[in-house]
DNA sequence: TATGAATGAGGTTTCATTCAT
DNA sequence: GATGAATGAAACCTCATTCAT
């Protein structure tokens, strides 16, 4: 990549996690191009250089930004340790990813995206799927392996282990009593427990 | 009440009905008054009869119908059952008036309530927190009874629980495969599998 | 006039009343019918009832008011004495005449009634000229007498005298270190010795 | 000052020119936003680059306006002519500073500052003030050095000269049988002769 | 690339007025 | 006569976006 290339995709890196830390912030409606212009010393008309529009500025941030969490699991799932533990090291993941990103993680929980950018939010939707089914993987693996008890709903323990990691983005603080680590160990043996 | 205060309550009521909808489906600032207005056959001026501000409309919303959830939970720890009787009823509880009103929920759930009235988000948080002192109380009872694991986190639990069944929110849709009381079910059974 | 009849004034004098000191102390448009009605106790609703519109209550009320300072000095001029008799008189009556009716004077001097209702300006106009014809009048009087300047420019002279005795409407307060009257001779021995 | 920012002063200032005569002609309420805009081929919200509010238009226009007359008559207080002299000159000297920024202080004189902008009101009220306080200085003065009569009351003088010289905002138009230099003379000859 | 300026569509809010009861 | 409710026009203001420099 050329210098000047390199130079521009810094540029919008940085407009990103302005723009990131100020929709998480306040909402995508509430933040105004002037805030995001002020929070990198520009000026709002400039941002219209790296980005066409308001809505393509989220657009680029959330699509260039989540996925990581997938890649994760995916990881996870395909490597061959026991489901207990590759359940352990899903909720750590989920919770690492989710704390080192929390920002756009916010965005793309509370924003309604649908109303936003229905190309987006199908894009994430679809990334949310397969979050989902790998994870169900993951547990129907386990239950096939007799690890996991028989009987399990496994839709429906999907949403709920998903429900509790991604409600850490609302309480957990770092600094706090608990390292995110410490949280996903108690997680684990809740879930561990509830599912064996 | 005389007949025509009891009217005035009648048509608040349906306003907020109407924005209840609309905010937790678009969201508070993605919501016009004119989109209030059409849903409620009114002018946009006439809802200024009723409320001072759009804010005002969101404030008096929120703060008329939050609280049912908290209700439920108070009956619950009153009475006398088995603790996990009063864990499976509390989670019913919660995931039943959370669908009731579920669009409340959703607008107390995702819209920065801090932002928009400071007010109105130190009672909202207060009654939070008091809902998750009910829960921790619940927990610690429940432990000191031996009918729960001596060495729980009480507080990371109560955020799972929590967190688990806020989720509900954003995935469960009646007529779905399963019936609220069917998702507690299954909550249930994890969470007293993952905490005896 | 029939007891109903005489309500009707009744309740139509508290309004100018009430508007009088409204309009005068912020202004007319500044000054919502809601306004008028709350210092009535009525609804504005009801102010319909005895105005048509909010320019008619403002044209009822300068119409039925505005005129006493020229009745005042009408009589003045109508007497027989001296110039310089007349002179002090004229001061001090309209003087006393805009404090009783501060609130009228005052709208009737700051409002541009022109842009409310042509008619009620162009009326209110006349009633000025003829108080300035009526001093223009005793001044020419006096110096036809010989009791003032022969080279004095009486138009001026007028605009002079009214000018200084209007301006009592924005700094006179009763209770002060002088009465009115008191600031009447002060005033008179300035213009007489003025023109004398 | 740079190229730029003496480009936007000299924008500002056309816009306090436009203002200034509308809110004079029809008061700062019954001019629109729009009015002003249109006044100097603008559309409103660009108004809105310039000033943050149309009060924030009408205080600014006021304080960046108002002072000329203090100025004149500070300079003239400050030199060593007879009292007469002075007198004479700063008749001569607010009759011709309020016609040349007629606009500006009809504003001052008829719009209710105290209800738009307490801060400003405080503001041109010192100021008003302080120009009360040099003519009674000059008027004092003069006593002291026997050019005027020794019983005068002087605030009350003060007031009626002024009251005097800012009516001739409502009634002088230049192009009339008298300049305003004229007039200053008439009002000089009686003043002088009122309080020697 | 960046900026200061300007735009214009659209949102919230105000308020004189009307009207059924 | 009076009221509560509703209207709708019009005002103020915001802000994403454009553009000449």
């Amino acid at each position: 990549m050329s210098t000047v290339a390199r130079k521009r995709e810094a540029r919008i890196e940085r407009i990103h996690d302005a723009a990131a830390a100020l929709f998480a912030e306040r909402g995508y409606h509430a933040t105004r191009m002037q805030d995001v212009a002020e929070a990198v010393d520009m000026q709002k008309g400039s941002l219209y250089y790296y980005f066409s529009s308001k809505e393509d500025l989220l657009v680029s941030l959330v699509e260039s930004r989540v996925g990581a969490a997938l890649d994760v699991l995916r990881t996870i799932v395909g490597d061959e340790a026991a489901p207990e533990v590759q359940v352990r090291s899903a909720i750590a993941g989920h919770l690492t990813v989710f704390q080192e990103r929390a920002d756009v993680y916010t965005i793309f929980n509370s924003e309604k995206l649908h109303s936003i950018s229905r190309d987006t939010a199908v894009k994430v939707d679809e990334l949310g799927r397969e979050y989902e089914r790998l994870w169900a993987d993951l547990l129907s693996a386990g239950i096939a392996a007799g690890a996991f008890r028989r009987d399990l709903d496994v839709t429906v323990t999907v949403k709920a282990v998903l429900g509790m990691c991604n409600a850490t983005l609302t309480w957990f603080r770092p600094g706090g009593r608990l390292t995110i680590e410490e949280v996903a160990d108690r997680f684990s043996a809740l879930v561990l427990e509830g599912i064996s």
